[in-house]
DNA sequence: ACACCTTCGTTCGAATTTGAACAATAGGAG
DNA sequence: CTCCTATTGTTCAAATTCGAACGAAGGTGT
């Protein structure tokens, strides 16, 4: 049997044009555990809030973004661009959370077109209620498996790599 | 303005029982980043990867893992654990990709239930055909960015991560 | 006031994803 | 061999996601 993992990347033999610069094994390897380690966190996440709580990964980061913000509210776009989602992918579940009540709706005042999206008391409750066994998971599947070193470069590192993809996307 | 990121796993003020380990700044920090790398990071690639090459990020893993597979052939099953992805979410892609011309299924002879997932020579040349560009946006926005230091650590790091979720997923 | 370009949030249709249910088969204990 | 349980891949309905198109306002320069 060879090598258990897969390339992320495969460098079949031959390119028509320009050969780029393919990634090397330890290359290779920090990109397949990133993308790895992401997926199978995620899945995991996903599952332990549907279970515990009812909520997507996405309507409880929403809750959570919200209460991180001053008076518990933010704008749909400015929302949408913390959680690194679609605009119409947050209108949609915001309208879900409306519905459980967990969030909602009032229009800016000096923007005609603004909503802003709210913490409601129950949303609040309920992100109270998700958040320790959320925060355990994360703990035992992510921080407490790394060291502190680990963890700071970490932080460093993939902030880094956020800020150069926020600045991209600013274009 | 407070501080620009907000919470991952917020501590809300009051928990009702026990009170949970809560993640301190630098956690955090490493928590968020993580995840809002991932997601800017896939949303760039999925764009890339569909303009340049019709092909969505999980249909280009598909290719690749096949193609680094033994007779670039793989069972169902096995190929829906390596892309971390559920068995019937990989039969729908597995289906598109047929109906492509990159994939084909050939059954196993050692098991009539099973199926193979087999890159098509067409297959292959595309994947020859996107893979610069795709290593080329991995290499811009994430490989480049960090020093070897840090994709060593990342490496080490994830994957023991992802070692560690394949186990407690295994049980 | 007027055009012009940008921004806001929603709506729409299409594509994708998932878990549960399923039929068929494999594999092991007795 | 026979019963029982686990595994395989697919089907199905439901939920979610996205991008493009929209209507409605903001903001600017003239």
């Amino acid at each position: 049997m060879p090598s258990t993992s897969s390339a992320p990347s495969a460098p079949p033999s031959a390119a028509s044009s320009y050969e780029p610069r393919w990634l090397d094994e330890e290359e290779m390897a920090a990109w397949r555990s990133f993308v790895t380690a992401s997926n199978l966190l995620n899945r995991r996440l996903e599952r332990q809030l549907k279970e515990d709580s009812g909520l997507s990964h996405t309507q409880y980061e929403i809750l959570v973004h919200l209460s991180a913000a001053p008076a518990g509210s933010l704008r749909m776009t400015e929302l949408a661009d913390r959680l690194v989602t679609s605009k119409s992918g947050l209108t949609y579940q915001v309208t879900q959370l409306e519905k459980m009540g967990l969030v909602g709706r009032r229009s800016c005042p000096s923007d005609v077109r603004g909503v802003f999206a709210e913490l409601t008391e129950q949303g609040d409750e309920m992100l109270r209620e998700a958040a320790p066994g959320h925060v355990a998971l994360v703990r035992e599947l992510l921080i407490d498996v790394l060291t502190r070193e680990q963890l700071a470069v970490l932080a460093d590192g993939l902030g880094q790599v956020s800020a150069r993809l926020r600045l991209d996307d600013a274009l």
